[in-house]
DNA sequence: GCAGGTTTTGCAAATGATTTGCAACAAGGT
DNA sequence: ACCTTGTTGCAAATCATTTGCAAAACCTGC
């Protein structure tokens, strides 16, 4: 009586994900990995919650799922510096370890897949002694349209136009 | 009668500064950045209310004074993705412009006083027509002590060894 | 040095994001 | 279907940061 019938791609990969994580598979995940698999850029807790159709699920098991998909690798999660945590289905893109550019004025956001900085990770990491290293790297400046001032103000934060 | 005798280095420099900043020159902002001169390392509003003297001045005001010094330049904000803003007197290394290397076990932060994204920057900014391009870089991993074993577990947040 | 006008500060209350306690509920195994 | 245990919803609690407002501190001109 499994409901993976019709639509929602990888629906199976994620159920096999999810289920090596000790976790259980439930509606709300389901949904939230569904809104993140429509949406190419990072989303807020707050956006996903909005996103959820019907807007069942508290933004409590939000908040919650998404930390936890975090956790269990099965999204990626990035800071802009706004306060605010976003994510992003991992392996939406070519490879997942990615970042991004942000224009500071409309919040329009461009996926940046490649990543430059492994190299010089390495170094630092044996230069100091440091081992498991990672980065956070993200780009803000102002985007064609806002340059032309085809955009308005600043707008308040986030509001990708996807 | 202006109290800018003995010690504070740069206090001279300072007031010029802030001078030059619409500012007005008062005790806390001068205590503010007191803290942040004596420091090597980023700290939060609430590591700086700590540190000040007396522990005069309110967590307000600091808030309010390092967003200002931020804004005139004198000051330099980074984030280190958990949520909690840092502050370093800009002009404090080598170059202002400058990266950060964070143990997540133990949070001590070794300075990286150099920039290595400038030239990547610049394509991404032709690339994808963005103009007045930033970006934000901070690498995280493990430090030699924690590595070994010779640290305790994860402690809170932020506790640099300076 | 002192009065005046304006910027700041201190304090408390307001925001906003994120977390958490807890009872009702649903997922998976038997 | 039943039971055990992980999850959810809801409300209240935290935390970082902001803001309103009257009192206090700067700075400029006397």
């Amino acid at each position: 009586m499994a409901k993976h019938s019709h639509k929602s791609p990888s629906e199976a990969e994620l159920t096999e994900q999810l289920r090596g994580s000790v976790q259980r598979i439930t509606g709300q995940r389901k949904a939230i990995l569904e809104v993140l698999r429509e949406h190419p850029h990072p989303l807020t807790n707050k956006q996903i919650h909005a996103a959820l159709p019907g807007r069942k699920c508290d933004l409590a098991t939000i908040y919650r799922s998404t930390k936890l998909l975090v956790e269990a690798g099965l999204v990626e999660r990035f800071d802009f510096g706004d306060g605010v945590a976003r994510f992003e289905l991992a392996g939406h893109h070519s490879t997942d370890h990615h970042h991004h550019l942000i224009c500071t004025n409309c919040d329009r956001v461009v996926e940046i897949e490649e990543c430059f900085v492994e190299e010089l990770q390495k170094r630092l990491a044996n230069e100091h002694g440091f081992s498991e290293i990672t980065h956070r790297l993200e780009f803000f400046g102002t985007c064609p349209d806002c340059a032309g001032g085809k955009r308005k103000k600043k707008r308040s934060r986030l509001s990708c136009g996807c």
